[in-house]
Order: structure tokens, then C-alpha cells, then sequence
DNA sequence: GCATTGACGAAGG
DNA sequence: CCCTTCGCCAATG
């Protein structure tokens, strides 16, 4: 489901009780991950159509925290591969206690064969 | 309403 | 190869 995200978030703006569509987009690409696999801030972007916009992700997963149901944020990593977002979790190795339950190796903060794990949404989804 | 700030990323020096 | 700058755009002060 490839959509126009960018235009939607002018448009349907939001409701304030209701989260960005570009969000929702976003949070649906990531719950979609599969187990044991990751991907990139840019790598959801692009597959949005805003690949530019890679921080935009990032900004929306500031809200995955409360979003419905559940997104694993902790599956999102930048495009090393490192755990730029684990400080924002619920305690600092939040992120990488999940990830490991998931057999995905981290060090210093990166995922190990990153690229071997990586899961591209406009690859592996839809095109 | 302008300026600053990001869970980013590519390009330039 | 490391560091800086710039683009992107919503949110916040």
C-alpha cells in the first residue's frame, strides 16, 4: 500500500486523539517487520515516497510509544545499523534486550550483520 | 510567526 | 576516512 503519505499529512492534519496518517503509514510498515529482521529509518521512507525525509520516521516513531497496537520500534535502526533510538525506550537496554530475544546480535550498540537481517519494506512488502 | 530541534541520510571538504 | 553542512518537515519554544 504505497499512498501519497505526504499529501495526506496536509490534508487530513490530525486530530490531535488521532495520530498522523504519514504516522500510522509508518507504524504499519514497522509492525510488519518480521521477526529477527530489521530496517532503516530511510528504508521505510523511501518505501513512503519521502526518502528524503528520513527524520520524519524517526519523529513518528516518537509516538509509536503510544500508539495502538504496538509497534517495535526496536526493530528501526539507523542506516549503520546502530540503536540511535535506544534512549528514547523505557529504560536504555530496553532496545537491545528486545532485539536479542529476537537471536539478533548486538554490539557497542549496533546489530551485527545488519545488512544480513536488514528487511527492505519496498522490497520485501510491496512495490 | 520565526528559530531551533531532532530515533536520519547523502554529499562535500 | 572523519567531520561538517545541508535537505526534509513536523513539533516546540
Amino acid at each position: 500500500m504505497k499512498k501519497a503519505a505526504k499529501l495526506k499529512i496536509t490534508e487530513e492534519a490530525r486530530p490531535a486523539h488521532k495520530p498522523y496518517s504519514f504516522f500510522e503509514d509508518v507504524y504499519d510498515v514497522v509492525r510488519q517487520i518480521p521477526k529477527g529482521r530489521v530496517t532503516s529509518f530511510g528504508a521505510i521512507a523511501n518505501y513512503l515516497g519521502t526518502r528524503l525525509s528520513a527524520r520524519m520516521v524517526g519523529w513518528a516513531m516518537n509516538g509509536a510509544h503510544h500508539a495502538t497496537p504496538p509497534v517495535p520500534a526496536h526493530r528501526v535502526l539507523n542506516r549503520n545499523g546502530m540503536l540511535s533510538g535506544k534512549a528514547h525506550f523505557a529504560t536504555p537496554t530496553r532496545m537491545e534486550e528486545l532485539l536479542m530475544k529476537e537471536k539478533i546480535k548486538v554490539e557497542n550498540d549496533t546489530v551485527i550483520h545488519f545488512e544480513k537481517i536488514f528487511w527492505d519494506p519496498a522490497k520485501e512488502l510491496e512495490i
